[in-house]
RNA sequence: GCGGGCGUCGCCAAGAGGUUAAGGCAGUGGCUUGUGGCGCCACUAUUCGGGGGUUCGAGUCCCCUCGCUCGCCCCA
């Protein structure tokens, strides 16, 4: 019989891992509690039209990544590529705008069909954070300011925010055509892909990595001399809030995103030390996409982080030692079945009592467990053996103390000293 | 969907066509039938992801396949 694999693109997180995970989702927790933000969970499955017409058919994450299929209804079901379409779902549909603005986060899995690399997987996990109600550019500031104090807190060092405004949908209209009409005018000069998408998606040309397209770019007309004035002047009074937050951002012209719902505001949050995939926190403004999901007209801001990337960061900034596994406080050793019958409640009350215990179930040899119980770094060793067993009594051990005396207690004595 | 790299024990890893597949960690048993951390001894891959082929002979070369990985695309 062949063993099987987890499926390409989805990862098992062993116990050597998961503290580092829990690290971060603490200190996430910790940012939402004292920024005030309440927690919203939704389902991992929905239903195929929202993702369509939330994050854009156009968009290759819906139009070639999306995990898509029947349900024994024959709905058209699809596991979530990303959260806000959800949190947004989720709102409309219990009316909680109606109860004021509400300032959500969320966390989990989603999934998107691609190809696997360095921070990047089919089955991968997301942090984010969604202001719905807000349209004052301070709340831009803020949302941008509690993902950098979330990374800051991490001791992540290397990041830089990236800022572009992409203006109302009006703006990016018109501007849309003005490129549209440059590019066209420029057409033999772009590389395939890029001309591919003069029809699909021109303003993803814009972030192209190819050089060339990207010099050529250098004399096509700019999003940003396409803004409004209000959007030009909104632009402005962010980068003000964030100036007096000192947190230091770059203006990146390029900087588009690829879901369709996002306006105004853009960032993105990279770190030089990910490789590919830069990317560990990325959102804006998107004013439209309630009113687009059947909500009323509600202008909205928000990020998601990419958790395994966070993880990776974190991973290497951090002291090793501070993620030992936890260490027991007593380690029960038990030969005999008399013995073996007392150390089981033995542990179990002591746990009762807030104790780390950890319980030897092999009945080896008292070298081995003492072997063991060394090796995992508890303070104390708890002996039964057939003559303690007869006698009703526990030998307690300082195994960090070669020289300590061996004392011969009754469990209640043990317990007692042991959390004195 | 398209490229590059890699695939030897649970983990790390030697091995560059010649025949008994090093070593380290971890594990198990023992030295020590009840007392650990050190040490010593023993055991632990008829087999090198899988399948074909070349050769007197292949873990080592070729082909196919699967998987992992990095990158493109895209994104967090």
């Amino acid at each position: 019989m062949e063993p099987l694999q987890s499926l390409r693109g989805t990862v098992d997180l062993l116990p050597a891992q998961t503290p580092f995970w829990q690290r971060v989702e603490a200190v996430a927790r910790d940012q939402f509690r004292r920024a005030g933000i309440a927690e919203i969970r939704t389902p991992l499955l929905e239903v195929t039209e929202l993702f369509a017409r939330g994050i854009g058919e156009a968009t290759d994450v819906v139009g070639k990544e999306m995990y898509t299929f029947l349900d024994r209804g024959e709905r058209s079901c699809t596991l979530r590529p990303e959260g806000t379409a959800s949190v947004v779902r989720a709102v409309i549909q219990h009316g909680l705008l109606a109860q004021g603005p509400q300032r959500l986060w969320y966390g989990g899995p989603m999934f998107r069909y691609e190809r696997p690399q360095a921070g990047r997987q089919r089955q991968f996990h997301q942090i984010g954070l969604e202001f719905l109600g807000f349209a004052d550019p301070r709340s831009d500031a803020e949302a941008i300011a509690i993902a950098w104090d979330l990374l800051a807190e991490l001791g992540l060092g290397g990041l830089a925010l990236e800022l572009n405004s992409l203006g109302s949908s009006d703006d990016r209209l018109r501007y849309r055509g003005e490129l549209v009409q440059w590019l066209e005018g420029h057409r033999q000069q772009l590389d395939p892909e890029s001309q591919q998408r003069i029809a699909t998606n021109p303003l993803r040309i814009l972030d192209s990595k190819n050089p060339q397209t990207q010099a050529l770019l250098a004399g096509a007309p700019t999003l940003a001399a396409a803004l409004a004035p209000e959007s030009q002047e909104r632009f402005e009074r962010v980068q003000q809030a964030l100036s007096r937050l000192e947190i230091p951002f770059v203006i990146n012209p390029r900087l588009v995103r690829g879901l369709d719902y996002y306006s105004h505001t853009a960032f993105e949050i990279t770190s030089s030390q990910l490789g590919a995939q830069a990317t560990v926190c990325g959102g804006g403004r998107y004013d439209g996409l309630v009113g687009q999901l059947g909500g009323p007209a509600t202008p909205a801001v928000g990020w998601a982080l990419g958790m395994e990337r966070l993880v990776l960061l974190a991973q290497a900034a951090s002291d090793p030692a501070a993620f030992q596994a936890a260490v027991p406080d007593l380690y029960v050793i038990s030969r005999g079945s008399e013995a073996e019958a007392l150390a089981l409640p033995l542990a179990r009350r002591a746990r009762a009592l807030g104790l780390a215990v950890e319980l030897d179930l092999t009945a080896a040899a008292f070298g081995k467990q003492f072997k063991r119980a060394d090796r995992c770094g508890a303070r104390w060793a708890a002996v039964i053996g057939e003559a303690e067993a007869s006698e009703g009594v526990v030998v307690l051990k300082d195994l960090r103390d070669p020289q300590g005396v061996d004392l011969r207690l009754s469990p209640e004595a043990l317990l007692a000293r042991l959390l004195a």
